[in-house]
DNA sequence: GATCGTCTCCCCCGCGCGGGGGAGGTCCGG
DNA sequence: CCGGACCTCCCCCGCGCGGGGGAGACGATC
């Protein structure tokens, strides 16, 4: 079965843009669309999306009460993938407090669209690319990171992942991760790459530097 | 001309093991030893060694009061290497915050024992290694991880190092940093190169644990 | 009993990374 | 005037990392 998205943007410019590069993809359908956040709701319960792309800022009811509205409401509700224009938008952090997956930027490369609304489908958080960072930056200085910490909380990292994890975020190599954990270096391959998907994560890095910024591992 | 090394521990089979492993690579000379603290002063002022390897614990005055002593009365003083047994010794940590620059373990391999010596003596810190990990793990709990940061500020990174560096903890590759600093990806490599180096990290990933640990760049 | 999630391990493959050198330029201070 | 620090770019090389698959074992859940 496809993956099902239903969007949510005032403008129908953003909407046939999105519904254009969705639809392309063959696992991925687009199945209703709404102009404001007041409809959400109703169109939540009726269609069953696996992934809400929201934009933050709209009359009537913002994203950031329609998500909550949605998880509030809707048992087992869809994914929310929070649409916006600004990197620095105050709004989005608002809706990732809120309980939003992860959040796109309008002028992403369609792949980059694609592929959020596939990693937020499978559970992932969106939690590092460079648009979150810039959030990351620009909130940062607020404790312990709200935003960031929700995002990796509800990355559901299992735990064994958790685990490699605070390996990693210790400069542990693969192969020292391996010894420590006694498992082979395939497994933890495994167990990264899982991680990295999980968290939106290009590289180790990214992902040491998502657990810093969400407190996952405190350096003080 | 050489490297030269004072070795200040209380047993002398440390000395003689120090000495050994030392006096063997042609560019290192220990030039003195000494047994205690107190007599740590009157020798760095007739050898003026490079580097003082010095033990923490020790009788009559121990490596925290000899590194506070050398540091208060020397001009331009030594770089200082405090050598202990404990990976958790919290008088490593108050060496480390009086003004040592890095440290080491006494069980380390004899090429690890040289390159914290050749390291410390080139300005480097030994923020990083393992047994230096352990130690932020254990006194983390503490604000602002003074000693960390200590090690880092006197790591004296170049100001170029620094924005690489800063970019590094925003999880750009070294060529995202090239085409953010507008030069050319062997430059970049450069730069990185000498981060490593001077913080003792092994890969990029370290190095931005480093500049998190010691408040270089804020999480939060 | 069947299914799902988790943990484990395996294959192949490409590329980025980091180490080892070196070298030219500027600018500053002795 | 001549170092020395710094920034810049270049070479070669090996390996770790990460992506793409797949697969077997186990326990829980349905």
């Amino acid at each position: 079965m496809p993956l099902t998205v239903l969007l949510v943007d005032d403008e129908p410019l953003v909407r046939a843009g999105l519904r254009a590069i969705l639809d392309a993809q063959p696992d991925i359908e687009v199945v209703g669309e709404a102009a404001d956040g007041a409809a959400v709701i109703p169109l939540v319960r009726r269609l069953r999306p696996d992934v809400v792309a929201m934009d933050v800022r709209m009359p009537l009811l913002d994203g950031i009460e329609a998500t909550r509205a949605v998880l509030r409401t809707v048992p087992e509700p869809p994914r929310i993938l929070v649409v916006t224009t600004f990197e620095n938008d105050e709004y989005v952090y608002e809706a990732l407090r809120a309980g939003a997956d992860g959040f796109l930027l309008k002028r992403a490369r369609p792949e980059e669209i694609v592929h959020a609304v596939r990693l937020v489908a499978e559970g992932g958080s969106l939690l590092f690319p460079a648009s979150v960072r810039r959030l990351v930056d620009t909130y940062g200085a607020e404790r312990g990171n709200p935003a960031a910490r929700a995002a990796l909380e509800r990355a559901r990292l299992t735990e064994r992942e958790a685990e490699v994890l605070r390996l990693m975020a210790r400069g542990l190599s693969n192969a020292e991760i391996a010894a420590r954990l006694v498992v082979g270096a395939e497994t933890v391959k495994s167990h990264v790459s899982a991680v990295l998907a999980k968290l939106g994560a290009r590289d180790r890095t990214q992902a040491v530097i998502a657990a810093y910024e969400s407190g996952f591992v405190a350096p003080e």
